[in-house]
DNA sequence: ACGGGCATGTAAGATGTTACATGATTTC
DNA sequence: GAAATCATGTAACATCTTACATGCCCGT
């Protein structure tokens, strides 16, 4: 009944064909093409998998349709957001992801949409994300447990060096981008 | 009928299994406690989870089991490697991972597994991983169709920074390490 | 008499993927 | 006449996760 966890796969596509309506109502052909242009260095999707993933979000109540008939070629289903959708996009946009692994792919997602729709905020959110990740390289000095273990030491130096680099390069990207 | 993908969450699991039996015969429970004690802050496994791969791996031929009657207490099922289980595992361990987002996970538990069994290749399986990410830096400082946009810049120069980072990372725990 | 440790699973449910189905039009 | 583009989905399959089932022993 309830979606709890929404699958790592799944979780950011619903977000990015939300967040590609907001420029106005698409149908999932010419969704799937955009999604390319303007993500496909992030993210592929299979054509298949967006067509599923519209569907889902229109029986969520995030998206209505209307057929559109056309000449010599096939129906079109235009999709429109609904207010619940921009609102759950908005949402999701300004949300700080809450893992180093979830950067390479939703943050960079999020800060995207950020450039490409000219949406205020993305200072806020690069530095909220900094200082959750200042507060997990903070948690991991503390560890004090594995001090006997030299591998544990070097697991959590790969940690704490990873979140710095990541927040080093946010620092570089609020500076060029915004 | 084949496996084909073995899913993100899943093929981790089943190698930390057969890994842990290359000490010698375990049952579920102690494997799970074991999986606790020496990947516990890579890795969280629910017990269930562990048992059915555990199912899963006898069926495909790669462990084999007695019941070992017990008094007072349920009886244990004694899972041992066969030939094939073993050599899945060595292969495994040697592989080099084929992208920066398996580092942090299968990367660092086969190295746990060399420092844990004492194996030799190490440095080895070090190189091979470096060159592979060398090969990517090459490849992404190549791509100049992304001249004219400044977000696909930014994207790059975070994914070869990172690839760095791990080099480097990969360089010291190799001179700390073996 | 109850919580925790020992010990193992099954079966159902949720989720994710993709092969296949359809069919007209335009371009080579 | 073959291939690509336009346009959409269904239904089956594969995979993953977890709630639940079982049951004895020990300590307090």
């Amino acid at each position: 009944m309830t979606p709890k966890k929404p699958g790592f796969g799944a979780y950011p596509l619903r977000y990015l064909a939300l967040g590609l309506m907001m420029k106005g109502p698409s149908h999932g052909y010419q969704l799937d093409q955009t999604l390319d242009e303007d993500f496909g260095m992030i993210w592929k999707a299979g054509q298949t998998k967006l067509y599923v993933t519209l569907s889902t979000l229109e029986e969520e109540g995030l998206l209505r349709s209307e057929i559109e008939p056309q000449e010599n070629r096939p129906d079109r289903k235009v999709y429109h957001l609904t207010a619940k959708g921009k609102n759950a996009f908005l949402n999701w946009v300004h949300e700080p992801v809450p893992s180093l692994r979830a950067v390479r792919v939703e943050l960079i997602a999020k800060l995207r949409f950020f450039y490409l729709l000219q949406l205020t905020g993305a200072s806020e959110l690069i530095q909220q994300q900094e200082r959750i990740f200042q507060e997990m390289i903070r948690e991991w000095g503390l560890e004090k447990e594995h001090e006997d273990d030299p591998f544990l030491r070097l697991v959590y130096d790969f940690r704490i060096n990873h979140a710095r680099f990541i927040i080093d390069w946010l620092d570089t990207y609020q500076n060029i981008a915004t």
